[in-house]
DNA sequence: ACAGCGATTGACT
DNA sequence: GTCAATCGCTGTA
């Protein structure tokens, strides 16, 4: 890490308190950052998929407030991390103003720091399968529900950021991954050519 | 109290 | 391409 990293610019809860999709693709190329006792890991958000309330019935959120959704119906720029499928947790980060439900999933990372800890940290059968998925992300940052209901614009653990330098790019929208209802929606959007996205 | 299932992944044909 | 693993959350009772 060079000193001029650790001046970053940090998303304000600004960012997140406004239209989930519009959120969503906004993430796109913003870098998360999480700052742990054995390193620090960088990377840029390439994959996310926007998760709403009662107008989205693959939202966690589409039958009401419950103790696991809680987090979406408050204010915005929170941390929701829940556990699927037995074994994997997923990230998502508020959105909307709070009393609207709302959370962006992050489904694909590119490490470009911390690489290494990453790598310990999930052991992945090659490079490309470090981070290009909502579980195998949360592995290689060492996210659990220890990190749930962190405030993503206070934390030092984990935050977005800025990035130092604006690269362009190409946004595709497709069909959320993994749902049954609710798939006609156009909300996930990834970075094109990006070979850290879960599926082309 | 409990059955059913999921915003996934990895192993295998 | 198919499919099992695995357990906390939710809905129903």
């Amino acid at each position: 890490m060079q000193p001029d990293d650790l001046i970053m610019r940090v998303l304000p809860r600004s960012f997140y308190a406004r239209d989930t999709v519009f959120v969503a693709k906004e993430l796109l190329g913003k870098i998360l950052v999480r700052r742990t006792s054995e390193g620090d890991i960088l990377a840029k958000i390439v994959e996310v998929e926007a998760y709403r309330g009662n107008d989205d019935p693959a939202s966690h959120a589409y039958r009401g407030k419950t103790p696991r959704n809680e987090l979406m119906f408050g204010k915005a720029g929170f941390v929701y991390v829940y556990f699927i499928y037995g074994n994997y947790y997923c990230l998502n980060v508020t959105t909307e103003r709070e009393g609207i439900p709302g959370a962006v999933l992050i489904r694909g990372v590119e490490v470009i720091d911390g690489v290494e800890l990453a790598h310990k940290n999930r052991r992945p059968s090659s490079r490309v399968n470090l981070s290009n998925g909502p579980g195998k992300l949360t592995q290689a940052l060492d996210i659990t529900k220890k990190q749930n209901g962190l405030d993503i614009t206070k934390t030092k653990e984990l935050f977005i950021s800025y990035p130092k330098i604006n690269e362009n790019f190409d946004t595709i929208t497709t069909r959320r991954v993994g749902i049954k209802l609710g798939s006609e929606k156009p909300w996930r959007f990834y970075v094109k050519n990006n070979k850290h996205v879960s599926k082309p």
